[in-house]
DNA sequence: CTGAAAGCGCTTACAG
DNA sequence: CTGAAAGCGCTTACAG
């Protein structure tokens, strides 16, 4: 109760329980046993420790011990279930190692992204987990120049890399797309969102394409349009596919929710007969995209798994050269 | 370049530098000036440090100066855009502060609360941040016999605390539900989810009532449903108002968005006609809710002004007197 | 069965 | 203008 000036230490047990330091610390890191410490001064080193609201600096331990317990993370943000379900998964991953997580988000900020890795890696994490990172060479070279172990997440880097199976997820979601697209002739699947030159969309374009040949369909480039992620973009993108082709095209790849949000906000614009047949996916997943009033395919991908994966890097259970692992995403029909 | 075995410390600094620890901390911690180190001399070690890739290790320097430099928080979840945008505005905040934010996620389990709150107190935050407590009394305990400075938010405790003004935000939510509403007679408006007995669903609850009462209609206990958040139980709760009163009511209150789920999977299940008319709202936001086939009333709680006002505390410039802070929500008409 | 002492990597009065 | 030394709160060989 008594809310003393300054927490007690270690020492100051040791006092108020007319003992040593080595005692209490023994007492306290469930040593005793091994260092045959008597079970009565045991006991009574722990209630002294509880009385007085003892609670060790994990600084200092970690000083000594030359290791911190702590893992570190650094992600884009929290607003998606893509994010979110994998920061919340790093932190129950992280204490069943033992260690406690500690995430930082960089808003896909470069510069926070560095300022972030320094930080995590001037608290001496053991590991560090680089999530979306905008480019990940310079903070892979980074945690190489400490000696810190790390993992690139969503997009790989020059190192251990974890990342969904864009390509596989792209080819799953196009297919599906296809098969609920009139058949030939007819407008062909467009694809719209993203960067060009980044590895996601990359990656899933390659899918997208694919899939696409492999229904013996045309791919054209003017049926991809990367023109970044802003829904107000993707809004006006579709708004020209619209005018050009006079309709809607057939089916709709929407690469990633923040896109479709763009998507959609063009969509119920048009009255529902210019949207009825449209075949609409989205490569990320959203419960409420499921009460949108067509049925959407969407793409979930699997957190679970690509933070046991990587945890499985930092654990030595799998090397380098295996990366990038690829992760398969799910495919969650709408309707 | 250079992997070495071992990080370099301050005194390795020193020594490639051929000068002391002292000197090097100095230049280091950017004193030299106050000093009078010499700029060679200061430009010399700062060279050396860079190649050397030094970087300083923050426990080791907290332990010293009896401070941290953390901020902790702990957080149910991200999952939604309330907790993720409460968790991004406190990293900001924090880092605003010359803090390194420190949020560790809890899933509403009060053991995990508890144990979160005791890594944060043994990593020596400076303050600490308590959000969505299932119950915060024993947490707020547990740091005021640790002597840190916290702050309860969106779930008040025994102290400083931040809440969104929940009866404001349900009342103008249910005035905004009456004004789309037919005129006396009809259903009146019906509450539904979360739990009876919690802070934020009984305020909400008052406010509800309250905006009912001021349009001089009625709410009888059985147009308040506390069901709990899950979709599925909320789904239940309609489908039963629905069998009893023939149709749906003429307006609905969903108490969370994750209730919300709930509702709009009922609701779908019945052909348009049936709910054309209803006067919907949710007390949070989503931006797909936006794309609903009917038009839905949101409220958005403002995590920013949250967060500026739970730093207020922290730096004495609100006290506990004031408690709890209500911060006003704003209506999120849809259409 | 228990304790004195060294050392983890820093910072800062103090002395010169 | 610069350095030797103490001390932050721990842990653990080592000695007894």
């Amino acid at each position: 109760m008594a809310k003393s000036a300054r927490p007690p230490t270690l020492y100051d047990i040791a006092k108020r329980a007319k003992t040593s330091p080595t005692t209490v610390s023994l007492v306290l890191n469930d040593k005793w046993r091994a260092h045959r410490i008597r079970p009565e001064t045991a006991a009574h080193v722990m209630r002294v420790a509880k009385e007085a609201n003892f609670s060790v600096d994990l600084r200092a331990r970690g000083l000594r011990l030359a290791r911190s317990g702590l893992a570190g993370m650094i992600i884009p943000h929290y607003q998606n279930r893509f994010f979110a379900g994998l920061s919340e998964s790093f932190e129950a991953a992280a204490r069943q190692h033992g260690l406690c997580p500690a995430v930082i988000s960089t808003g896909r900020d470069p510069e926070r992204e560095r300022d972030a890795v320094s930080v995590l890696l001037a608290q001496k994490v053991e590991s560090l987990f680089i999530t979306g990172a905008s480019d990940p060479q310079p903070l892979n070279a980074l945690c190489r120049r400490h000696g810190v172990a790390f993992v690139n997440l969503d997009i790989p880097g020059n190192g251990p890399s974890v990342v969904s199976d864009n390509r596989l997820g792209a080819n799953l979601l196009t297919g599906r797309l296809l098969e609920r697209m009139p058949a030939w002739p007819g407008t062909g699947p467009y694809f719209v969102g993203g960067l060009a030159g980044e590895y996601a969309t990359d990656e899933r374009i390659k899918g997208f394409k694919q899939a696409v040949r492999a229904a013996r369909r045309r791919a054209d480039a003017k049926q991809i349009i990367t023109c970044g992620y802003e829904p107000a973009e993707v809004e006006a993108a579709l708004s020209a596919i619209y005018s050009q082709l006079g309709r809607l095209p057939d089916g709709l790849f929407v690469n990633s929710i923040e896109a479709f949000e763009g998507a959609v906000q063009f969509i119920r614009t048009l009255p529902q007969e210019a949207f009825a047949d449209l075949a609409l996916g989205c490569f990320d997943w959203n419960p409420f995209a499921a009460f949108l009033p067509i049925p959407v395919a969407m793409v979930r991908q699997d957190v679970k798994t690509m933070i046991d994966r990587a945890f499985a890097f930092i654990d030595g259970d799998l090397t380098a050269d295996a990366s990038p692992v690829r992760v398969a995403p799910t495919l969650i029909d709408g309707g």
